[in-house]
DNA sequence: GCAAAAGTGTTACGAATACACCCATGA
DNA sequence: TCATGGGTGTATTCGTAACACTTTTGC
């Protein structure tokens, strides 16, 4: 007990992660099933409990490699959900983490060891306590930031093609775009590097590839560019 | 002690708040001499302590009424700031919130007793902790805010001028704006009442005095209108 | 009558939108 | 050769930005 604060209540923190992928065109919310009480079979985010000697920010990137394996990803701090009511089972506080990971690069062992599922955001089943609450966060969120920021590239392999990359913004935005006007606003930012390699797998044509460039992006950037896509 | 989470921290939480007025063309920021250690005598924001059964919303409200006396003014949860050493005291979590009161209507009995002072965002003291940041990240988020919402009524009284309205968007966003240009998307967004009242305080001609309408500017919002103001 | 702030319209530019056809290839 | 998805350019519209003079009135 400190010095400092002896009167005041200790409470239990928590943190959860809504964890975004997409993959075949859609955007999808990885969920698992809680393995305990209150709650136990109910679909839920993943989350825990961070330590005492434990950041926020890596409590939740502790829970997502947990979950996936994976480190050094996207991943944004959505809000602290405080009512006093919101888990049955104690009072608990959670901070909700949001992150963008390439949906071929997560560790499929350990999410199907979680019972854990790829769910599209259409078809998100009722959640445990407010978790559809934060989810529902999340997508506004989402939403928001890829109209001002480059965010789908989190979302994609390293290497993709426009045909792709339109179909993830569909996807988020859930409205089909004008593929005339989407390239042009996009190549005209000019943060993306076309390679010389096509991608064949989804017609006989093949579609270039291209790449995102950080440096250039920064630069841009740098020069009081502002990334707007306007859906 | 809890059934369903026997094992995990209990963790110190804070919340504090950064509150906005607007006063003589200027964006102010209400900040105490903190009266408790660590940090005793420095500059910091408002805070307070949730209690166990006390939601974290309610208790951002309760540290402002404290301090201001008003209560139903506009607040928003900015962030939570868990940074384990961020308190050199003990591991506090702190969510931190914004508030845009009125700067009439405060209390100033309850405001002195705190030795809380109205500083001008220019000029903001080296704060406690990371009180500095919070200020920061509620900056941005008001200029964010004031941009995609008409948030700035929160901040004048009741009936304002045109005139009056500009210098509180001016001194958000610290830039000069055209006022043919200003009244001009303001008042075709349509939901301002034009009064028959002058505000003669400033100057001879004297300038009309205008009302917000919530009621239509809900009926705007609910056919699909957009607040937006480029600056 | 003059100083000081309030109030008013028009033009020019750039960005967003809408829109239709040709290309490359594998089957 | 044809079906499939990839790739390209232009005209129109709308919103934003720039800009200068007149009005009112207290002193």
């Amino acid at each position: 007990m400190s010095i400092y604060y002896p009167n005041e209540d200790r409470q239990l923190l928590a943190v959860d992660c809504v964890i975004f992928g997409f993959d075949n065109h859609e955007l999808k919310l990885l969920l698992i099933k809680r393995n305990m009480e209150p709650g136990k079979g109910l679909w839920s985010l993943m989350g825990g409990f961070p330590k005492r000697n434990e950041g926020l920010d890596q409590a939740a990137e502790r829970v997502l490699k947990q979950l996936t394996g994976l480190e050094n990803v996207y991943m944004e701090q959505l809000y602290a959900y405080g009512e006093v009511d919101r888990d049955p089972g104690e009072r608990v506080v959670s901070v909700a983490y949001y992150s963008l990971i390439k949906i071929g690069d997560y560790d499929k062992e350990l999410v199907s060891g979680f019972d854990a599922h790829w769910v599209p955001v259409g078809e998100i089943p009722e959640l445990v306590f407010d978790h559809g609450v934060m989810v529902e966060k999340a997508l506004r969120r989402l939403h928001r930031r890829a109209r001002i920021q480059p965010i789908g590239f989190e979302l994609l392999p390293e290497k993709f093609s426009m045909p792709e990359l339109q179909s993830l913004y569909e996807g988020i935005f859930q409205k089909e775009l004008d593929k005339r006007n989407f390239r042009k606003k996009i190549l005209t930012m000019g943060f993306l590097d076309k390679l010389v390699e096509k991608d064949k797998s989804s017609s006989k044509k093949g579609a270039f590839l291209y790449k995102f460039n950080p440096e250039k992006y920064q630069e841009l950037l740098d020069k009081g560019f502002y990334f707007s896509l306007d859906v």
